[in-house]
Parts: structure tokens; C-alpha cells; sequence
DNA sequence: CGCTAATGTTTATGTTATACACAGTTCTAC
DNA sequence: GTAGAACTGTGTATAACATAAACATTAGCG
């Protein structure tokens, strides 16, 4: 155990902690307690009302605790958010039993949808200002994942990290963007579908031709009035990789497609150049 | 004025607060505070402390009121975070004074960038939860700034307005990692140099190779103990059209250029599919 | 057995946002 | 002109928050 109180969100502390490596003691009392159970609580709270209602005390009192009971676990409730982060971040589920994809850009796309689902399990962890790079054990397992998916493309170790943060981050974004619109609905009442039109008509009345020339184009092009008269969606959307049965709102798609025509490109430049990973300037 | 007291961050009153529209009150005494005044002392506040350091009695205190006259012009916290958003996102410069470039590449790089820059004068914008698509003037103008750049690709509206979305939250994501970073450094006392060897070194400690291999690979690559060993970064990256002295790290720039290849891919595409803008399914 | 480390509790502090009632000010309708 | 209404800034009060510090209790180690 041993949460010695250095300040929160130390590197070397916060890694212990999450991936459960520490000397147990072996001086005092049996705990009754357990960091488990403390960020399991804390989920279960932060899923059900939101993490504005995630309070020590609130966390405690579902543990039959005392609040201050929690610091002896726990160096502050920033260490608390980030262990639920990784909780949240369940494994990865089994190689032979999902239906990951065998090339990497269904792969990718599978990944980033899973990511995205998590967000709607657990909207509060989109609510946790990021605190550092991933570090714990479950959100590990998903970085291999992807890594893993990247394998044969032939992209730098360099490029693989950078595909990697570049998706995570869009999953991250998407999910913020979907979430925005739910509280918007359920705060003012408008139906999500309703928001984009409603959008523009809020923002019909300040945009005015001279001074907005390029919005006002995209305004009385009706784009927020309705479903896309006729899109194309970027290319291949929708395709086969996605997990149960994702609806997924095309606004969404359209950006993780043309990022991954971007990798793809990224690929081929690579493949050309000849087999070598890194080889000379374009 | 008129803050009555509808719930905090109703859109319809929050775009009368943005754009400053309201039928002034003729009947009660001449106010001596002014929503820009409460913005601007904020917005202050918040560069030179954080966040964190803003609070409503800390704000009428610089102004020499007291805590409870800003919420005769703001009904909330959470609007006058909103307005201190688009206080922040200044103006875009002249179009005839600026270096804006003419192709819709290079215009793209030069907004995101300035975004960046924002975001590095104001820290604190990005910690601010987001509440729903921006409406607010100035930020209104940038929008419009970049969809004009995009006038002659050949985009449908409804893809132009995704490009917008996806290197929006880029921007946002990569200012966000840039300032992790820093309040890393600043928390551990670690350069921000020295942040990915750290961080390899970190992950080392727990990564085995038989649960992890693809990271295992990367790790043992020695991609984080330091500068890219011969790293051609993504295609034309550092392109004239950054503003100022902008170094960009090339963990940044990767990801702008991936997204910026798959925009172009979809240009292309759109281009030969006839001059015509929404085409039909493939 | 005593020493010591470890656990959970008690008590207390300072900070936060904001609801509510009020006194003073200024214009409008009569 | 004068009543009343609208509007401003203030004073007071409340409930919630994170967490610091001192404490009694428990359990292993010498």
C-alpha cells in the first residue's frame, strides 16, 4: 500500500498504484478497505450521476467509510480519477474470440469505435483533464493492441506512436463532440437530431454575408437544416469492422476516414520508397 | 443586460451575451460593470493563475465589487467561461496584412497554427469542458476563415464543415498534449525534453514482451530515449506558412500532416469525379 | 512484552458557487 | 411632479467541497 503523501499525479507513485506492484505490509492492521474497491465505488458512482457528483465524501459513504478513510489509499482524488481511468479502460477482449480485423485499417477503425464505446459507457472520462501519458495496465493493453494492428505496414516505431495518439485523440474528440450534443438535448430539451438545425438557425441571425462570406454559403446551403441532401460519405464508411450494432452518426465517421486515408498514404509512401522502415526525404 | 435567470449556458440568451445584442435597460441606474469588464479581468486572471486560481469572489475582487454583482450580467460560471472562450480566441488578423497562404494546404497549416498559439497564450481554454458548438464572434470569424480557404476544393458544405470539425479538435488535442507536458515538467521538475525517455524508462519497468510484444518492439527500438534516430517526419512538413518563429515539435506536425493527406485525398477524389460537388454513391 | 508501522476516525479549516432579501437609483406613466 | 416599476450593487447565509492534523486501535516483529 504505502500511499505516502507525495504530490499527486507523481509518475513513479501513480504506476504502483495502478498496475497493483508494492510490498503489501506487514506491520499493521488488516485493511478493511482496498484500492479496488475504492475505484470501483467511484465507477459506479461517476457512471450512474456524472462525475460532478463524484465527491470523496460520496465515495466513501457507498463504502460504509469515512472520507478521510480514502487517504490512506489514495494521495487525492486526482489519483483516484486517474485509477478510474484505467478501470474504465477494461482489457482488450480476447485475440481468438473477437472480431478484430486482419488489416490494419479495418483494425484501426475497429479500434477507435471500441475506444468510442467506452466513452459512451463512461462519459466521465471524458470529463478527467489528462494528467500524462497512459500508464496503466488496461489502457496499455489497448495501446498493444493498435500497435500490434500496425505491424505489418512497414510505418517507423515513430509512426506507429504517432497513428496511435493521432486515433486515440480523435477517438477522445469524437466522443467529447457526440457527448456535448446529449447534454445540450437533455438540458434545453431539443431532440439531437434537431440540434444541427437549430445551430444554424441561431447562427443565421448573427451571420451576415459581408462579414461571413464562406459561412454564409455553408447557412443558406441548408447544410444544418437537414440530412445531407446527397452525401458520399468520405469513401468506404460503414464498412464491415464494426463491432454489435454501432450506429455510428456519419459526422463521426467522416473524420476517422479521412484520417485513415491520411495513414494510408503515409503506408503506400512508405511501401514505395522501397522495403526500408525510414529511408531518405521524399 | 437582462442576465435573467434561465439555466446557465441556454444557447438562444448565450448568443445575446456573445454578440453583445440586447436592448439596453432604460429604467435603473447607470451600471459602473460591464460583462467586457468581467470578461477581461477574468481572462486575466486566468492567464496569469490558471484555472484554477478563477473564481467569481477572485474576479470581483480585481474589479473592486463585490461577488455577487457579476451575476447581474452572467448567470453563471459557466457562461462567463463560455465568453472568456471567445475573448480569447481574438480576432483573426487582416487578410490583407497577414501571411495567410493562397492554397487551402498551406491556409489549413497557418489556422490550425495560429489555433495552437492560442492555445498557448491561453492554457487555461483548454481546460474549459465545451458546451456546445462555438457561436461566440470571434470564434465565428476564424470558422469563417477557414471555410473561405477551403472555397475552391471542390468540398460539399457538409464535408468542408468536417474538415473545420477535425482540425479544430486536432488543434485542441495537440495543445492539450503540448500542455500536459509542461505541467508535467513544471510538477516533476523533468524537461520536457526528457518526458519520453522518462516515459519509455516508466513503461519498461511493467511491459513484458510476451503480454505486450508490439509495444515491447517499440520500446526496445529506443523510441522514446530520444530524437528520432533518421526520422523523415511525414511528407512536406515545416512548410513555409507557419507564422512567427513557431517551432513545432514533430510530434505535432505528424499528426496536422496525416490529416492534411487524407483532406487531400479526398480533394482529389472529389475533383475527378466530375466538377460537379455531391456526386453520387460510389 | 514492548516497539513500531499501519488503519480508520474525529475534528477542524478554508474555499467554493450561489440563493435570497434588501437599499439605493433612475426612468416612465400618470 | 410624483408614484411605481425596473434595475443595480450589497449583505448575509447555506451547503458542499478537498484535505490537514491529531488520535485511538490493531497487528506483526524484535
Amino acid at each position: 500500500m504505502s500511499a505516502d503523501h507525495s504530490p499527486a499525479g507523481e509518475p513513479a507513485r501513480m504506476l504502483e498504484l495502478l498496475w497493483g506492484t508494492a510490498s503489501p505490509p506487514s506491520r499493521g492492521p488488516k485493511p478493511a478497505l482496498s484500492l479496488a474497491k475504492i475505484v470501483d465505488a467511484a465507477v459506479q458512482i461517476a457512471d450512474a450521476e456524472g462525475l460532478a457528483a463524484l465527491s470523496m465524501r460520496r465515495v466513501a459513504e457507498e463504502l460504509g467509510f469515512t472520507t478521510m478513510s480514502l487517504y490512506r489509499y489514495v494521495s487525492g482524488k486526482e489519483d483516484l480519477l486517474e485509477l478510474m481511468q484505467d478501470a474504465a479502460a477494461a482489457p482488450p477482449p480476447d485475440v481468438d474470440l473477437d472480431s478484430m480485423p486482419d488489416d490494419w485499417r479495418g483494425a484501426a477503425r475497429w479500434w477507435a469505435t471500441h475506444n468510442i464505446e467506452m466513452f459512451r459507457r463512461h462519459p466521465w472520462f471524458m470529463d478527467i483533464p489528462l494528467s500524462g501519458p497512459p500508464m496503466g495496465p488496461n489502457q496499455v493493453r489497448w495501446m498493444d493492441r493498435l500497435l500490434g494492428a500496425l505491424a505489418g505496414t512497414g510505418l517507423s516505431p515513430g509512426e506507429k506512436m504517432g497513428v496511435l495518439t493521432l486515433l486515440s485523440t480523435w477517438a477522445l474528440s469524437a466522443g467529447r463532440l457526440e457527448l456535448s450534443i446529449m447534454e445540450g438535448a437533455s438540458r434545453t430539451g431539443v431532440e439531437p437530431d434537431d440540434w444541427d438545425p437549430l445551430y444554424g438557425q441561431l447562427l443565421s441571425k448573427v451571420v451576415e454575408a459581408e462579414e461571413f462570406p464562406a459561412l454564409a454559403e455553408i447557412l443558406t446551403a441548408g447544410i444544418f437544416s437537414g440530412p445531407e441532401p446527397d452525401g458520399d460519405e468520405g469513401n468506404t464508411a460503414d464498412q464491415p469492422g464494426d463491432p454489435e450494432g454501432a450506429e455510428f452518426s456519419d459526422d463521426l465517421t467522416f473524420g476517422l476516414e479521412v484520417i485513415l486515408d491520411g495513414v494510408e498514404a503515409l503506408i503506400a509512401r512508405r511501401m514505395t520508397t522501397s522495403g526500408r522502415d525510414s529511408a531518405s526525404k521524399p
